[in-house]
DNA sequence: TCTATTTTTCAATTATTTTTGAAACTTCAG
DNA sequence: CTGAAGTTTCAAAAATAATTGAAAAATAGA
């Protein structure tokens, strides 16, 4: 297979699963862009090498560095942004991990907190299900949050070597 | 807290949360109702509940179905069918790993299997970073399929009993 | 079998999200 | 200061996804 081949395969595909993971297929594929390519890009190498348009680049390279995945690099002598991403894939991975947690699962900890109490007959089976309900998941929502904290501060090699020998 | 208005306000950020995990609005919706509901649901019931139409009800049910999270509940001498949700949040979460390792995390595999081969100079730098990157997120991402398996099949206390003292 | 009830389907509509592109803004070299 | 090069913004347009509702299909009791 060609090189210019599997990297468009590669960024088409990355970009169709990104959409599974809640982000959109135009951040995915720079993403892929960026970690597939060599040297650092500029927003132009980007709008051709992905036929978008300068404002769509310009969105998502923004989203992409809140996300903590996507660095801005300086060329000595060059007036343009260089952009890079971060080439490691644990690193990747607990970043996401960890804006994720922060974004979605600290929130709906929250939530779930003001909705313990309710008003009424603890013995009423309708709202015996639903305090049940609600403090069940927080109770499984805080194990994965404390659960993550320690992945996200754990070394690579360390965590996957032990997790691996737990399930083998 | 009145129980009616904790119930509407679980549902309505259970189904925003649902978003993020690239679970529509409503079939989020459905499933929160389902599960803090003491009884089974009708498609009738769930319209009401949520305003919803027919169609909407129907087409997302049969989602929840093909993701293992709702049963449908013969209730006798009745002719209408009945719902309910797994109410086991444990279940629930291994569920939707399951689920969704079949759905994403395989397919991504089998595709970068396919890009593994570059023709070409392997020194050079282009090919390089291509390749370091493919196998670097295969070997993650297979790491991550043998571990989600173990996960799938632990036992919940057992599980994070061990995951806690880990990251203690 | 017939028919009332319930479920399913799906084309059309509506809502939401993403993308464009041109104007406004910023930066910096001369 | 000026203006060319580069970046950002955002309203409008396009693309995508979700929802409706009515018709078709399935089901079960008489």
């Amino acid at each position: 297979m060609k090189l210019e081949e599997a990297q468009q395969q590669f960024i088409a595909s990355w970009g169709a699963f990104g959409t599974y993971w809640g982000i959109n297929r135009t951040m995915a594929q720079i993403h892929a862009l960026l970690m597939i390519s060599a040297d650092p890009l500029s927003q132009d190498d980007m709008m051709e090498r992905l036929s978008i348009s300068r404002g769509n680049v310009n969105m998502n390279i923004r989203d992409l560095i809140d996300w903590g995945l996507v660095n801005r690099v300086l060329i000595p002598g060059e007036r343009k942004e260089y952009f890079s991403a971060e080439k490691d894939i644990w690193k990747v991975a607990t970043q996401i991990v960890k804006e994720r947690k922060k974004r979605e699962l600290d929130p709906m900890l929250r939530l779930l907190d003001q909705l313990g109490e309710i008003e009424g007959d603890k013995k009423d089976k309708h709202i015996k299900q639903f305090t049940e309900t609600v403090s069940s998941i927080k109770r499984f929502g805080s194990q994965t949050d404390k659960m993550l904290d320690g992945l996200v501060k754990a070394d690579e090699n360390w965590f996957l070597g032990n997790l691996m020998k737990m399930f083998r």
